[in-house]
DNA sequence: AGGGCATGTGTACGAGCGTACACAGCGCTG
DNA sequence: CAGCGCTGTGTACGCTCGTACACATGCCCT
């Protein structure tokens, strides 16, 4: 073989390969997902992607994890939520409403990954660690049960909107997390 | 071959085909569903289920049509959400309850046909039309955009129940529904 | 009564899959 | 500075998959 070809001591080979795990979802679905297809979008061999995640389902955990650190940034990006002065039901129905429009692609894989856990065991302390730490960002500005609440309701809406191919009612979602806020004090 | 062994005219055929679909979704997921899983849990030749069902997605349209059916039998036969004088929260985790403590299997198997809608068009409409469905039956007890909400709050509580593994909370249920149900004068 | 056509059957093909494994490069440790 | 071991590479095997197709069967309409 030609030795020049040969690329060696990658050290970002690990991160570059769930980053490709993320594109492969994000346009052919989990379904589409296998250590060939993932193989081919990072540019690296076969056996590199099967040496750094014996199972797809760890590839998948970190695809999930890195999803999920992608959001929590939107989300501290966003003052107003954290801002105690601003109404909530108000922020987090203009968040939904941000992500929607930029890109409901996004949406769309952060949810198919999220949703895997349904039936991949591996997946569930993942999904469940991104429940918690939203809700405990919610719980500083309201409490834990409303926490949940919010998380739940703002779920079911989205998995609404894009389950059913409708668009996103950000004045009917803010009714309704008012609602759930309302109350409880908040 | 032995024409005795040959099954002509079997006019149950297709739904018979359906039902193993969902035995197989039920035990091995939406990912281990291929025509031929299918044709040896209805044993059936494998010609036969890609005769009736060209593609997956047709078998999975049926597959969650059927289940939809299921779930709204359940649901007519509770009269607490039909019952005027009943509340209706109570009713509804109450309902929810049932589902979780008699078979959490079916609820997994049902979210999961689903929550593939997210990334099958052709499962969309049907999600849809379970969605109104349901919205409607709710409607009846208080308001279209109420009704809606509380499908999108069961969709959510539901999710993360079977998402992170934990127990469902009937209480706490009960409480986000009547938040929700409570600003709208139901 | 007979032919058309929907239904049912069996087999074969090519593609893609996870997995295994033997070998190559190279830093780190002793 | 020698060799162990982690990282990276290439190839091959056996399996399952969707699809296609040629042929069988018998109801239904004329």
């Amino acid at each position: 073989m030609a030795a020049g070809a040969v690329r060696r001591y990658d050290p970002g080979r690990r991160e570059r390969i769930v980053d490709a795990a993320i594109r492969v979802v994000a346009r052919k679905g989990i379904a589409g997902l296998s250590h060939r297809s993932v193989a081919a979008e990072a540019d690296v061999p076969l056996g590199s992607t099967t040496y750094h995640f014996k199972t797809l389902d760890d590839l998948l955990v970190a695809a999930l994890r890195r999803a999920n650190e992608g959001f929590a940034a939107q989300i501290a990006r966003s003052p107003a939520v954290a801002d105690p002065e601003a109404d909530l039901a108000t922020a987090l129905a203009g968040l939904l409403g941000e992500v929607f429009a930029a890109d409901r692609g996004r949406a769309e894989l952060e949810y198919e990954l999220y949703l895997a856990a349904l039936r991949r065991p591996a997946l569930r302390p993942v999904a469940a660690e991104w429940c918690e730490a939203m809700a405990g960002i919610l719980a500083d500005r309201t409490d834990p049960v409303t926490a949940r609440a919010l998380v739940a309701v703002m779920d079911g809406i989205c998995l609404q909107v894009l389950l059913t191919d409708t668009e996103y009612d950000e004045p009917y979602t803010r009714e309704i997390l008012r609602r759930v806020l309302g109350a409880a004090g908040g």
